[in-house]
RNA sequence: GCUCCUGUAGUGUAGUGGCCUAUCAUGCAGCCCUGUCACGGCUGCGACCCGGGUUCAAAUCCCGGCAGGGGCGCCA
């Protein structure tokens, strides 16, 4: 899919090239023999001929089968075979003929196929299938996800994945041009840990423990051994019942960890993140947006633009946005959540990405720092937290950490935790403590942001929420 | 936890008490045509979630179950 002239696809045993291959280079490759492998997407034709449009991961090409060409047999299995079938076609690149076009229509550019002089089935596919690849038929959520591995093979959902492989790819890119390093912490802890989130009870041999919901103090952590910069990619689990439409049980959490660093610091390090993602997007990565768009247009959809954001993003701190929302008329009080439908207030002005800086202390974690001269109008202790919204939609949460150990026992204490059960992580800053900050990315949210997705189940392979842990 | 909605061929649908031995599309099977390409033509296959009730009559109304979906709440 494009990306044929920076990637070696080697040989293998049961290939000469990859479809894509001969689409980008069938000029050079016409006469020339290959093997090629692939799904049967369509199978046309009867009597002499048989046309088969195989699909790879890279494309698509036609074979074509000709009485003649390929024995008597081989000309039968084809024609009999069921769509979704896997097939190796040994043949010769040649160009293939323009369809007929309309009168006055433009002549389409040239394409190649491979004149088959050999094919064989590597795996016949069962017939009917619960859902079609190309059929022109809605097909619900519960199917799709009941059967991912087809739903996987239409295009635009193909592309969404690819596109979810590149966002992954060029946010690592970037952070390690800025001196991040990749770390993994463990999933299985032992106390639940942070509070203010169910978690999932699971057993460790003999004892109790939890499923993760964040790497938050293992990252911190890594920071105070002074690895300095690091980010990790990797599961976040809660056991909350929510059943909505950016919300799932497991998801992949992108996080990063920063020594020396404020909370706006680490926002100038987000923005000027998601700006390469997006500006990379927009270079290189075109054709997985247009497979997207094809999709939404035939759903009678706009089609997506990928619109590089530019840096950087509006800061609306807490108490604007709160300010912003009662001049509409809405009822709210410092002190209270900005909701999705508070944020949509904030989104009829700021509709893009846009941060909300100094959260309320009393409304974040306590590993938030806060200054005691930073306070509201009203007095109000502020915190150095802060959330990246897009539109109503939270993508972020992040802030500067305390790395005062003696003000993290007392914030412990202030939200009914007990800092025994805490040694572990505050006994990390009693020998000496950066500054840091960090931020923690729903990468599907991130995902859904810029294929337009209007369910975090779209953006997810295997979606696990309330009601599905199969497939 | 609260609330609203939906279960009809493999898939997506039409259907609001009798016109339903149930519509259309897609699929699948067979035949015909064809260097096809949104191929075309003909024929066929295939379904009312489960259990009870109301009624002369139920896909349709009622009750229960099961399954699914939307929204809210909850949610570093």
């Amino acid at each position: 899919m494009g990306d044929s002239d920076e990637v070696n696809w080697h040989p293998t045993n049961y290939r000469t090239n990859t479809l894509g291959e001969i689409n980008s280079n069938g000029e050079d490759l016409v006469g020339s023999e290959v093997t090629l492998c692939g799904f049967a997407e369509i199978i046309r034709g009867k009597g002499a001929v048989c046309f088969i449009k195989l699909r790879d991961g890279t494309g698509t090409l036609q074979a074509f089968i000709k009485k003649g060409n390929v024995t008597d047999e081989e000309l039968e299995i084809c024609q009999t075979a069921s769509r979704e079938s896997t097939l190796q076609v040994i043949g010769t690149i040649a160009e293939k003929r323009p369809p007929r076009v309309p009168e006055g229509a433009p002549t389409p550019p040239t394409e190649y196929e491979i004149v088959a002089n050999k094919v064989k089935i590597l795996s016949l596919a069962q017939t009917p299938m619960p859902l079609g690849v190309t059929d022109k038929v809605d097909v619900g959520m519960d199917v799709r996800l009941d059967n991912r591995f087809l739903d996987l093979r239409r295009a635009h959902v193909n592309a969404m994945f690819k596109l979810r492989s590149r966002i992954l790819q060029y946010g690592r890119e970037h952070l390690i041009s800025e001196g991040f390093g990749e770390i993994n912490s463990p999933k299985i802890i032992a106390a639940a840990a942070e509070g203010g989130t169910n978690l999932f009870p699971i057993k460790y041999f003999d004892r109790d423990a939890y499923l993760s919901q964040s790497p938050q103090l293992y990252k911190q952590l890594a920071v105070m051994g002074n690895l300095e910069r690091v980010f990790e990619i990797g599961p976040a689990f809660r056991a909350e019942k929510h059943d909505t439409y950016r919300h799932l049980n497991e998801f992949i959490s992108f996080d990063i960890e920063m020594a020396w660093a404020s909370d706006e610091d680490v926002m100038c390090v987000q923005e000027r993140m998601i700006s390469h993602i997006w500006s990379k997007i927009k270079e290189n990565d075109q054709n997985l947006i247009d497979a997207v768009n094809e999709f939404r247009i035939s759903e009678g959809k706009d089609p997506i633009e990928v619109n590089v954001p530019s840096i950087p993003f509006p800061r609306v701190s807490y108490c604007d946005a709160i300010e912003l929302i009662k001049n509409s008329g809405t009822e709210i009080e410092w002190g209270d959540d900005i909701e999705a439908h508070h944020a949509d207030i904030i989104a009829e002005k700021y509709s893009e990405f846009y941060f909300i800086p100094k959260w309320p202390m009393s409304m974040k974690p306590f590993y938030i720092f806060h200054d005691k001269n930073e306070v509201s109008k009203t007095g109000g202790q502020l915190s150095r937290g802060f959330d990246l919204n897009f539109g109503r939609d939270e993508m972020t949460s992040g802030g500067q950490r305390e790395h005062r150990a003696n003000v993290l026992t007392q914030n412990l204490i202030d939200v009914d935790l007990n800092p025994d059960d805490f040694d572990f992580y505050v006994d990390g800053f009693r020998y000496g403590a950066p500054p840091h900050a960090g931020w923690g990315l729903g990468v599907a949210r991130l995902l859904m942001v810029l294929t337009g997705a209007g369910n975090v189940r779209e953006t997810v392979l295997f979606p696990r929420d309330r009601k599905r842990c199969t497939p």
